[in-house]
DNA sequence: TTGAAAGCGCTAACAC
DNA sequence: GTGTTAGCGCTTTCAA
């Protein structure tokens, strides 16, 4: 009860003690009750909670030569923009990987050498793996840990080198601009405009396909119905007023929730009202979509899935033998709400 | 260059080797690079960066005692709100105490016993210190902890308990109310209404204070003018509406962003325009805020600072003797946007 | 089924 | 200034 302030610890060998077994044993206990006699095992188990004992980490690791930890990169949503999924990942991730007794490790990069983080992590085996959430093209981290043949699960398909052969996991973004297109030919419209990212893009290209797809099926116009911008709310406005000018759109399909707060704001100042002139659909379901009124229709990332299969991956790779589990691909929904 | 896939790190012992020195004296290199004569350090350290060597950290860890790691635990954004203050507070956070050599582990509670997280992170000596970032009323995590004589620093004033002695970081929301009634007076607004949270919220009277003091100071009336909800848009909305259509206030300051939307929303559906029709100010700056059309003015909290002072306090706490800093409190800003 | 011995990689303490 | 010794707490042999 009544604990010293800087009383150490119980060890395992105060447990041994106090269960009158020896220290080997009680490890035993912990790590493979089965080889116990049953009255054995809970005489030690009696001692260790009793004791309040718990494993000392860093003996373990050193040991085991794992630690339990997987790092991972930590880039906050972008001010001004309406991005939010890592706070999302990155939770679900938390709960998937404790289940599995791993913790979650941050870190920041360096601004000198963007990869140096990793490298250090590594080499001091501080984390077991990483779970890699940039895989934009021009992102080195993937390939740069694969070429070290480091364990690590990237969210996001390898859009740069599809030879890759590293674990990992990404949802469907065809899928979901063709849901929200779909969606908005159900409700009538013909006149439907993307609005997405610059052609270098490969997600940006891989959710216009899903536009281009559906509207292509239903045998609806695409000429000059299109636009690329970059992802900044300024930028998504410029480009709708434009298409709005040109093409007369009755509808908006944008490849990012900010993007789709462009077209609410170009709207806003041309005194128009989402959901009844005209039709919007943003991507990623942020906050911001769940919120803004009249509510903005919006493709969901299933990533409580994705931080589930990204562990189920992990587990594979940290297992001996290690076995790579390819690429999944998840799909996504759609969040209605009054923009649509 | 080329490594072989399951080739261990290298050692303090092969770093020693290769530079033809003991063991200890590359630990001194390491950790007391003063002790060593400058050639003899050079080739030590020209042998660490040919091997590419990194301390072991479960090695380390054991042998002096400390991690490195500070434990958060997770909680993410909720949905359908505007808070998104832990994304921006974790970055600043794992910038801050990169600098100092430290990493964030994150985890998350286990859904029965709430601090049964931390007493197991605590007793494996997994990490050497916490941050707390829930200090709300009730919340037994920063008792618990200081009742343990377990290293934490809150991020939170303990409003429940003002006798506590530990350390925490917080910013002054009776200030952040302050400036937005300030601004709204100045702006020539005499009904300015104040919506907020439930009574037995520490937080949202110490903010609704700052509101009824600037009112004060002008004489301007504040009876009938506040309004308390949940922290949801739709509760916010409810009360909005309550509030316009019996004291028809000119301009509303809300506890939160989410709540802010709540009026942005009632005002959507009555027609009125923010900014034209009704002043609104809301607070935490969050995403939402920035990208609502047309932008809602709203109080920002300095987690930057916050991040940096609790690292501060930190490693106070983590130093021999430890010295703990008492309370520090923060100014928040104002970011003026089109509501108002 | 249980116990004894060895050692993971590092650093604190001391000797040289 | 540099080297030697010991041991942090644990788990992996191997023997009893």
């Amino acid at each position: 009860m009544s604990q010293h302030s800087t009383a150490p610890p119980p060890t395992l060998a105060d447990v041994a003690e106090k269960a009158g077994v020896s220290r080997q044993t009680v490890s035993n206990a912990v790590n493979n009750p089965d080889l116990l006699r049953p009255d054995t095992l809970a005489r030690v188990q009696d001692a260790i909670a009793a004791l309040g004992y718990s494993p000392n980490r860093a003996a373990r690791n050193l040991r085991t030569r794992v630690s339990h930890l997987i790092g991972v990169r930590f880039t906050p949503a972008e001010e001004g923009t309406a991005n939010g999924l890592m706070d999302r990942f990155l939770h679900s991730l938390v709960a998937s990987s404790a289940e599995v007794g791993y913790h979650v490790l941050l870190f920041a990069d360096s601004d000198t050498e963007p990869l140096q983080a990793y490298d250090e992590l590594l080499r001091s085996t501080a984390v077991d793996a990483f779970v890699v959430t940039d895989t934009y093209l021009g992102a080195p981290q993937a390939a740069w840990l694969a070429q070290r043949r480091a364990p690590f699960v990237a969210f996001g398909r390898p859009w740069a080198d599809p030879q890759a052969t590293h674990a990992w996991v990404d949802v469907d973004g065809a899928a979901g601009a063709a849901l929200a297109t779909s969606h908005l030919v159900e409700r009538g419209h013909t006149q439907i405009a993307w609005l997405g990212w610059r052609k270098d893009s490969f997600i940006g290209e891989d959710r216009r396909s899903g536009w281009a797809r559906v509207m292509g099926e239903h045998g609806l116009p695409v000429a000059g119905l299109a636009a690329r911008a970059e992802n900044t709310v300024a930028c998504g406005r410029a480009s709708a007023e434009r298409l709005l000018d040109e093409a007369a759109p009755t509808a908006f399909v944008c490849a990012s929730d900010t993007l789709a707060l462009g077209v609410l704001q170009m709207m806003y100042q041309r005194g128009l009202v989402a959901g009844r002139d005209l039709a919007v659909v943003g991507f990623d379901d942020s906050q911001v979509a769940q919120v803004v009124p009249p509510g903005l229709t919006s493709v969901r990332q299933p990533l409580e899935q994705v931080a589930v299969e990204v562990v189920k991956a992990l587990q594979g790779l940290l297992a001996s033998p290690p076995v790579v589990q390819q690429g999944v691909l998840l799909s996504p929904t759609l969040a209605l709400r009054g923009s649509s």
